[in-house]
RNA sequence: GGCGACGUAGCCAAGUGGCAAGGCAGGGGUCUGCAAAACCCCCAUCACCGGUUCGAAUCCGGUCGUCGCCUCCA
C-alpha cells in the first residue's frame, strides 16, 4: 500500500488513483535563467515518484508546464535586448539539457502558458459569469485587470490552512489597484506599453500567473487530477489560488486528490534561492559530481525535509554513487550469491511505499551492494543480485553506468595497461607506477585485480554528456 | 503578528514507545610489489529541563536555538 503525505489534509494517506492512468501535474520552471540545484531537488523527487509508480505497475500521465511569460522574463529580455521568445527558448533548452543529464524522464506534455491563452480566457470568462471574478481598472494600463474574488468561496485557504482574515491582514495592495479585497489576485493583467500582450474580451493584456496551471491541467488532465506536485513555497499563494479557480470554474472538487510538496535546499542555515543569490546551478553540480552523484545527494534526505548543501555532502554522494556502481558492474558469474533478493525487494518497496522514503530505500541499496561485494569476494556468482541492484537503482533514476565506453581514449588506455602489465610481470615497479600515476593525473584510476587490471574515469568528468551550450 | 518545520556521531541523514538504518570522513586489520577497489573490526544514549510509562530519541509541558511561508520563488 502506497501512502503519501497530503498537504491538503496534513495526513499520511493511502494512495488510490481514480482511474487506470495516474494523472500528475508538476509546476515547471519560469525559464529566465539557469536552474539551480533547488530546482533539481524538486524535479528529481517527482521523477522518482513517477518512476516508482511505473515500477509498481501504474500507468502515468505527467504534465509539466513552462511559465514562459512573466515579469522576470520581460525584464531580463529587455535588459539583454532580445525578445522574450528568444530568452525563453534559451533557458528551456538549458533546462532540458539539465534534466537529460539528471536522468529525469520526460513529461508527456510540456504546455507553455503563451500557447494556452485561449483556454485561460475561457476560464476567466466562466469565472466572471459565475460571479467569482470581476474587471477593475488598471493603474498602469488603458486596459482593465481581472481579479479573482477570494471571498466568494468559504473554503479559500484550505490548502495553506489559513483563514481569510489572516490573509487579509498580510495582503499587500499595489498603489492604484482597484481590488475589492486586498487578498484578491489577478487572473488577467491589462497590457502595459512595450509588453507582449494578447487580445481578450477585456482588451489587450496577459494572463496572471496562477490561471495557467488551472487551465493547462484542465486541458491535459481533466477536472480532477490525482497528484499535483511542486515546491513548498508554491503552497501559498500559487496552489491555493489554483484550487480556488479550478473548483469555482468546474464545480468539481477536489481538483487535486493528493497535493505533494518538497522542502528546500539550504545553504548553511538559509534557503537557497535566486533572490538571495546563494545558489549553485544544476550544470555546476553535474560538472562536479555527475548525474548519479547529484541525484544520490538529493535522495539521501526525505523530500519533505530540508536538504543541506555543502561541497562535502555533494562529494559524499559522489563517492556513494561510485560504491554502488562498483558493486553493480563488477564482472561476475550467474547466480544470486546466496542473497535473499526477494527480501531485499520487499524492504525497498516498504521504504518507498512509506511516503517515498528514499533515504531508507538507499540504505537497502547500500546493504545489497555490500552483500554483493562480499559474495563476490567469496567466489560466488552474483549476476542476478547485480541485476536487482540495477533495477532498484533505476527506480531512483540512478544509472550506475560504467563510463568507459564514453571515452574516446579507451583504446589508448587499454594499450597502456597492457604495457604496464608486461612491466609488472618483469617487476619494473617504478615504470609501472609511472604509468599508473600518469593516468591518475588524467583522472583515470587503475585497479589491479587478481586476474586483470581494470580502469575507471572519475565520475564527474566523464559521465556528463557533452552539451551544445 | 498568523501558519508551519526543525534541532540524532566530525559531516549528511533515517528512525516517531521496546536494545540508535545508511552514506561520507576517520582509526585498526585482511588482500596487494606498492596502491586502488573490496571485505572484517572500531567510532552517538538522540539541544536542555521536568513529567507520563515496566520502558521514550520517539508521548505531554516548558526552556534555548535555527529555518521557512504569509511578496516573485522548486
Amino acid at each position: 500500500m502506497i501512502r503519501f503525505t497530503n498537504t491538503l489534509t496534513r495526513q499520511l494517506e493511502e494512495f488510490r488513483p481514480q482511474g487506470d492512468v495516474v494523472s500528475i501535474y508538476v509546476c515547471g520552471i519560469t525559464p529566465y535563467d539557469d536552474s539551480h540545484i533547488g530546482h533539481a531537488m524538486s524535479y528529481v523527487i517527482f521523477d522518482v515518484l513517477k518512476r516508482y509508480l511505473l515500477w509498481r505497475g501504474y500507468a502515468v500521465k505527467h504534465v509539466q508546464n513552462f511559465t514562459d511569460i512573466d515579469d522576470r522574463i520581460i525584464e531580463r529580455a529587455n535588459r539583454l535586448k532580445i525578445t522574450t521568445d528568444e530568452l525563453v527558448a534559451r533557458y528551456m533548452a538549458a533546462y532540458n539539457d539539465d534534466m537529460r543529464d539528471l536522468n529525469v524522464l520526460p513529461a508527456d506534455e510540456y504546455p507553455r502558458a503563451t500557447r494556452e491563452v485561449p483556454g485561460m480566457i475561457r476560464m476567466i470568462e466562466g469565472l466572471i459569469e459565475k460571479g467569482y471574478a470581476y474587471e477593475a481598472a488598471s493603474p498602469q494600463s488603458e486596459w482593465p485587470d481581472v481579479y479573482y474574488r477570494v471571498g466568494a468561496k468559504a473554503d479559500y485557504g484550505k490548502l495553506s490552512h489559513r483563514t481569510q482574515d489572516s490573509l487579509l491582514a498580510g495582503a499587500r495592495v499595489e498603489s492604484g489597484e482597484q481590488k475589492e479585497n486586498a487578498a484578491d489576485f489577478a487572473l488577467w493583467k491589462g497590457a502595459k506599453a512595450g509588453e507582449p500582450s494578447w487580445d481578450s474580451p477585456w482588451g489587450k493584456g496577459r494572463p496572471g500567473w496562477h490561471i495557467e496551471c488551472s487551465a493547462m491541467s484542465l486541458h491535459y488532465l481533466g477536472e480532477r487530477i490525482d497528484i499535483h506536485g511542486g515546491g513548498e513555497d508554491l503552497i501559498f499563494p500559487h496552489h491555493e489560488n489554483e484550487i480556488a479557480q479550478s473548483e469555482a470554474y468546474t464545480g468539481a472538487a477536489p481538483f487535486v486528490r493528493y497535493w505533494l510538496h518538497n522542502a528546500w535546499v539550504k545553504m548553511g542555515d538559509e534557503k537557497m534561492s535566486k533572490s538571495l543569490g546563494n545558489f549553485i546551478t544544476i550544470r555546476d553540480g553535474l560538472n562536479k559530481v555527475g548525474g548519479d552523484g547529484l541525484r544520490l545527494w538529493i535522495l539521501t534526505s526525505h523530500y519533505r525535509k530540508p536538504l543541506t548543501f555543502s561541497e562535502e555532502t555533494l562529494e559524499a554522494a559522489q563517492h556513494g554513487a561510485a560504491r554502488l556502481r562498483t558493486a553493480a558492474r563488477a564482472p561476475s558469474d550467474d547466480g544470486d550469491g546466496g542473497i535473499d533478493t526477494a527480501a531485499t525487494r520487499e524492504r525497498f518497496t516498504a521504504a518507498m511505499d512509506d511516503d517515498l522514503n528514499t533515504p531508507q530505500a538507499l540504505a537497502v541499496l547500500f546493504d545489497l551492494a555490500k552483500e554483493i561485494n562480499r559474495a563476490r569476494d567469496e567466489g560466488r556468482g552474483v549476476r542476478d543480485a547485480q541485476a536487482l541492484l540495477l533495477d532498484l537503482a533505476d527506480v531512483l533514476g540512478l544509472r550506475l553506468e560504467a563510463a568507459q565506453e564514453a571515452i574516446e581514449a579507451a583504446p589508448f588506455i587499454e594499450l597502456l595497461i597492457q604495457v604496464r602489465s608486461d612491466l609488472r610481470a618483469a617487476k619494473q615497479w617504478a615504470l609501472a607506477d609511472q604509468i599508473r600515476d600518469g593516468l591518475a593525473a588524467l583522472r583515470i584510476t587503475l585497479e589491479d585485480g587478481p586476474q586483470s587490471t581494470t580502469w575507471k574515469p572519475d565520475e564527474a568528468g566523464s559521465s556528463a554528456t557533452p552539451t551544445s551550450r
